[in-house]
DNA sequence: GTCTATATTGAGATAGAC
DNA sequence: GTCTATCTCAATATAGAC
């Protein structure tokens, strides 16, 4: 066991540039959109030299969602452990690229079985991860955990984002602003909610 | 004006044969492997002749969508006017194959301008009634119009049910059953509080 | 280790046969 | 009105040059 292989710095940075390229593909045009050609063209090499760096565009993808992944994963962590779980949790769901490309990967990953396996595992893991936290948290903000289980609220958040996130980039006219100033002041009232709750019990 | 053209009836039925098996392969593969050849191959006729009722593939899409459109904006007007609208919305928004169908036409759609404008004014006008209709029943479900206005409460249905169908369809581990059931007792609860409400204005 | 010339397959679409 | 032979181009991928 060596771990991954280590690159030199300056492909390296190329590889960036590629998955750069890829994910400005992804959220322009759709994941469909992604070929040797169109990632070179973008970054401006020849296209066959795409396939030296990435043998096959399931790695062109897999690069992209590893990429993201351990990162989310820590911000996700983080968010969960925070003074506002909720509110944090949140601010990461309803950012428009991490959304949108995340829609795009589980899009993507429908006929690509590569692909779909790592998805799955990042989706459960991460769903994981909240719904433990939750499992705590239910209570502190004085929700009754038999009516809303830790697996709906994760299910609510991360779902609600991708309904508005994806009316909001393909510019649908859904009212999607008015419903997201809505979703942050039921998650700040809950906030405040726990904040109460938690001082009450330390008087 | 003379309306859509008619069709002989043999032309109508491999019309619908051939948007049955573009639906199959959508669900199936994805829109992305959606081609006039995959859709012959399916039908058993030669992959040009594909282009002789659909000219292009958006048209392809474009009959998959007006097809489902249609019968889906009236069944969501008899939900939202039925005895139990939140419950039959629900029904209506859980059901995979047609969800899975919408998101991937919503996919297909960021690549595809001519499709993009009709998904955006089907989402638009079903959007439309069901904010129309919610603001009547937010105040008969006992729910605070201010903390939860229409908007949240649309976008919560579809993106929800988005969510969940997605990690049902895709086989990830999500816990998304467990969430299916919350999500359903949740608008029991609603209706029932609706009805006692109703009755005691009656009375 | 890095990049290019080239092979092969399959895509969308059209002109024209029946 | 229905279907087929065929064109053009873009896709992935590989073998091999530098």
């Amino acid at each position: 066991m060596t771990g991954p292989r280590r690159r030199r710095p300056a492909t390296e940075a190329k590889v960036n540039r590629l998955l750069d390229a890829t994910e400005e593909i992804m959220l322009r045009e759709g994941y469909a959109a992604v070929s040797s050609r169109s990632v070179a063209a973008k970054v401006g090499i020849q296209a066959p030299l795409v396939h030296y760096y990435f043998p096959t565009i399931d790695d062109l993808f897999l690069g992209v969602l590893r990429r993201r992944a351990e990162p989310n994963v820590d911000r996700m962590a983080a968010a969960l452990d925070s003074e506002k779980p909720l509110r944090e949790w949140w601010q990461l769901a309803a950012d428009p690229r991490g959304t949108s490309l995340f829609v795009e990967l589980l899009a993507a990953a429908n006929h690509r079985p590569a692909l779909r396996e790592e998805v799955g595992k990042v989706a459960r893991d991460v769903r994981r991860m909240q719904v433990d936290r939750l499992s705590t948290l239910v209570g502190e903000y004085g929700l009754d955990a038999a009516e809303f289980p830790p697996a709906l609220i994760a299910a609510a958040m991360q779902g609600i984002a991708f309904a508005l996130v994806s009316d909001q980039t393909a510019g649908y006219d859904t009212a999607h602003e008015e419903a997201a100033a809505a979703m942050a002041r039921v998650l700040d009232r809950l906030e405040e909610r726990r904040v109460r709750r938690r001082r009450r019990v330390k008087l």
